[in-house]
DNA sequence: GTTCGGTGAGTGAGTAATTACTCACCAAAA
DNA sequence: TTTTGGTGAGTAATTACTCACTCACCGAAC
């Protein structure tokens, strides 16, 4: 994007030149798919020519594996949340999930770089949809069976539990995000909601009027 | 795709061919895209000419304007859901449109097509959103509005509540439909589980132990 | 300080293949 | 004969990718 050193020198540094191409591409990639971007578009985005590009990465699909490999899972997220896990402190716990997502999922590219890789069908978004989302499930599916196990929970399934919370969640940004359906309430409020609705629906103590059919 | 008339006669008449020619470019552009996908292609998935293919629709965009504008709005799930509706049978109520969703949303296509569409930004996608899915949301949305008013709901926020319903139905769709994640339990079972999951959640009565943050 | 050669950053001008789209033309019905 | 379904062989533009080449910089010999 940037030129550095714009007078004292022109030379970019490999490693920044490959990190801004990187950049680049993505948020290009992000807006476009695969497919719909081409190599001289992001070369132009990058400040250099379509032979550089090449120079980095030797095909164009090598360049968009970097960008799919360069993005790291969430880790630091679910070892916050872990605090809020062995206090047993379910509604935190809920909050600090949806919140993140709601609110801080803040990089806008991310959901429609998965979403286009996994829909133009790319060998490594397998990995990328892991990386990214599955880690959130299998740890809030164990919460959920733990909280069963403790009385806590009513006797869900716990993998269906948590992605359905999980899918509320992506569905909102999926509507907002992806469809550009306008926000009628502010994201603490969604997050508030979301989190009743669910521990409500999901917490022991007093099933509300339940019939059970068949 | 199949050659009709084999013998008698070669030639389809223009109606047949166009909706074979829409039909399985259907399937391409769901299948891979708009950009993805080449007239080249779409010709040969449909037995013929390149040329043939551009004398039906002026445009690529045409034909896939014409593809979108095809899928008709599902009025007559929204009728059959009415019943249920009048007798205020929640249960029945939402677990038809889960069913609906899952068990019988049978066209893979239709998914594939609207995230497409969305994502590449197409002028249509927005109509074709609206036709078929949006309904569902305001539908619902009024549905639990009137259920509220009534007393038989907590008051949540109607629209929010309708989201994520439908939210966790439509991620149980992405998961298994675009991201290929295993189902573990049958789809009866799923609906079943999340139907209780958001009347639990939603219901009047004994909110469970609800300690009101804030 | 100047010169010199080496190295990595960077590019203009290609290439062969593919793209959406066209046109002159044909053949079978009507 | 006219109309309609149908095509082979194009075209200009775009595609991913290559290659011969220049330029800036740096350390060292002069």
């Amino acid at each position: 994007m940037t030129k550095r050193r714009p007078k004292t020198s022109r030379k970019a540094s490999g490693q920044e030149r490959q990190a801004g191409i990187i950049a680049t591409a993505a948020s290009l990639f992000a807006a476009r798919g695969f497919t719909g971007t081409t190599t001289r578009e992001i070369a132009k985005a990058a400040c250099c020519s379509e032979a550089l590009v090449f120079k980095h990465f030797p095909t164009k699909r090598a360049l968009y594996a970097a960008i799919l490999a360069e993005k790291v899972p969430l880790t630091e997220l679910l070892t916050a949340v872990e605090d809020a896990a062995k206090k047993r402190d379910d509604r935190l716990v809920f909050t600090m999930l949806a919140s993140h997502r709601i609110r801080r999922g803040a990089d806008p590219t991310l959901l429609r770089l998965l979403l286009f890789s996994a829909l133009e069908g790319h060998e490594l978004s397998n990995m990328f949809f892991k990386n990214q989302h599955r880690i959130f499930y299998d740890y809030l599916a164990g919460y959920i069976e733990q909280r069963i196990r403790e009385g806590a929970f009513r006797r869900v399934d716990p993998l269906l539990a948590a992605r359905s919370f999980m899918g509320m969640l992506a569905h909102h940004r999926l509507l907002h995000e992806i469809f550009r359906v306008p926000a009628h309430r502010s994201p603490e409020d969604c997050v508030e909601s979301y989190v009743n609705l669910f521990l409500d629906g999901v917490q022991a103590g007093t099933p509300a009027t339940r019939k059970t059919r068949s």
